[in-house]
DNA sequence: ACCCCATGTGAGTCCGGTCTCAATCCTAGC
DNA sequence: GCTAGGATTGAGACCGGACTCACATGGGGT
């Protein structure tokens, strides 16, 4: 063992214990407030600990109790609110339960989960909730399962993982709003996302996300009600920085046939489309109606309002931290998951396109 | 010791060491990639080991060496994306050099933030970097910083404590952007925070919160230089929920002379502030000019585009990161501390009073 | 006085891994 | 073959606190 030089040794059972002229037993009986200790050797030592500032070291005490009481959480994007809201709602639920809540930041990427995931088992926290970024490669989530940890998904599901999640069925609400687009008069619609494919999209593409592949599934379930299909064209993933969005943005409104919808699959992706098509001197929804996934505070603040797709992000962490200490504590499974269900909020984003106004 | 019924005990070093029938000191060695070990018995460890999927009980380590390789960042506000991009800075410096960084969010709350605080220093983190809820009420961080551990304070400082501070002096661009709103005519300006005080604002009055009163510090000049005093009642504090932010903006816009120009302290009042002068169906800036700080994406999508001061969020979380890891790897801080600046990004919510536009 | 029961006490073990140091082994040089 | 030095090995101590269990003490009942 090394010591760090500049620190003073931290006060322990035993110093406490010498202070309070007790046995080291006594005195971590006090401390830790288990088995029995007698009121005037529990005050004694409570009186010299604080004299000492004694703070307990809680590596010790979770190699002892196999406890941490601390529940890991692992988020994509820790600058999107998204993630922001459904943490407290996590935390809300695990400070009523007395857990800690430690968060770690991916930046949606892959590698970096697997690290993370490994880092908060490897530090024996009692249990994990997950917004996993790939709904495809998720062997490492898999392993977890497999060796008994507290596991919980949020957000994206996990194929051929059997592991409580708790997510919005995007499909629905998908279909929802692109019936809405098509009832007012749009056939080009286009989906922008950020989700990494290797290729263009191609209809029937496994795609590396449960939430990208439903979103697109309900497009495509709404066209066919129609008697016709989405255009593949028209979806484009691979939309990873501003730049990107930008030059997807203007190719979509300046082609011969431009688009007259577009839907952002997210904040950070509608945040740079609006602003292209503004760049473009484009007005919404006179030339582009626009819709977009998550209901931000600052998508009622623009002229129009944007019209959104809101879903139940705190509701969904605390359910998501609920199940997640329920599994710890070894407790059955809620005899009925909630449900959530997003809804389309209507604002003024979306109208006919030009040509259908007659 | 209790167990969890459901856990599999996981595999120790031992069990690794009769797999590859070596000795636990051997097979620690190879483990732990200290010390000395044959390469012969190296490799029949690691093999074990892969077989066996041994994972290090990062506990135990940290008990032996002292040292967790992982930083404690407590954050006031997670759903603020100045929070996230800090991090995202604290992060990327902190991968480079080997520690992962975990995260507390404390809501602004005081009691909040000396919880997490005990609750890193109890897991041994080997260092913390705080972004104080109060400028004033800092004997928690005083303790930390008197028992030797390294801290680092990110965007408020703390009264009465030599700890290294990475901030912006937000006085000067208080007073340049006070100069700004000046110069364009207004003299009704009022500024609207969150902070929380027992009492309205008075001139002189401590404040818990060095950002704040360095704002206040900065307008007070703005207009002494032009032999005015900053009316009190046009500072606002207690702006605490989006109620209470409409009610204090109606109130500053309807009374008998209203405010011509706003000045939002942070990005969640700025919101509710916008909101409530649409609602009562004035316009920026012809109606009420707006000025804000920080600089988030959606700040420029506004009809029209908001001016904002804009802070090296990111910058200042790469800064801090890199002193405390200089802190707890004994090196002397950096010779010269690199200095931070906000710039006033002029946009299209300031313009000349109605009156003054003859 | 003796027995029984409840409560408190203290010594020792344990958690999983790191570190120290004496002993042993191996190799190179004379 | 012998010696010296470097490398490897293994036993035991240690990190700080939780837990176990035999023993001691005190009080009440017969």
């Amino acid at each position: 063992m090394s010591s760090n030089g500049s620190r003073r040794r931290e006060i322990t059972v035993a110093d406490v214990a010498k202070a309070a002229q007790v046995s080291k037993a006594q005195a971590a009986r006090a401390l830790g407030n288990y088995g029995a200790v007698s009121e005037d050797v529990r005050s004694r030592v409570l009186a010299a600990a604080e004299e000492l500032s004694y703070r307990p070291n809680e590596l010790a005490r979770s190699m002892n109790t196999g406890k941490s009481n601390t529940i890991g959480v692992v988020v994509g994007d820790i600058e999107n609110p998204h993630f922001g809201l459904a943490t407290r709602g996590i935390t809300d639920i695990a400070k009523k339960s007395g857990y800690n809540v430690i968060l770690i930041n991916t930046d949606e990427e892959l590698t970096a989960e697997i690290e993370a995931v490994q880092v908060l088992l490897d530090k024996r926290v009692d249990g994990l909730i997950v917004a996993p970024a790939s709904s495809v490669e998720t062997k490492h989530l898999q392993h977890v399962h497999e060796a008994g940890r507290p596991l919980v998904l949020l957000d994206r599901k996990a194929e051929r993982l059997d592991v409580e999640t708790i997510a919005v069925s995007m499909a629905d609400i998908s279909y929802e709003s692109t019936r809405y687009l098509l009832e007012s008069g749009h056939r080009r619609i286009a989906f922008v996302s950020t989700l990494k494919a290797g290729s263009a999209y191609r209809a029937g593409m496994v795609l590396d996300s449960s939430q990208i592949s439903e979103r697109l599934e309900g497009m495509q379930r709404a066209f066919t009600d129609i008697g016709l299909t989405l255009p593949e064209d028209q979806v484009r993933l691979n939309a990873g920085d501003a730049d990107s969005i930008r030059n997807i943005t203007r190719e979509l409104l300046l082609r011969p046939e431009p688009v007259t919808a577009i839907v952002a699959s997210d904040g950070l992706i509608a945040l740079s489309v609006v602003e292209a098509i503004q760049e473009l001197g484009l007005s919404i929804p006179d030339d582009v109606s626009f819709l977009m996934y998550d209901d931000f505070s600052w998508t009622r603040l623009t002229s129009p309002p944007l019209t959104v797709i809101a879903q139940p992000v705190y509701e969904m962490g605390v359910a998501a931290a609920s199940a997640l200490i329920r599994q710890i504590e070894g407790r059955k499974p809620a005899p009925d998951r909630p449900e959530f269900s997003a809804r389309l909020v209507r604002r003024g984003s979306v109208s006919a396109p030009r040509a259908a106004r007659v």
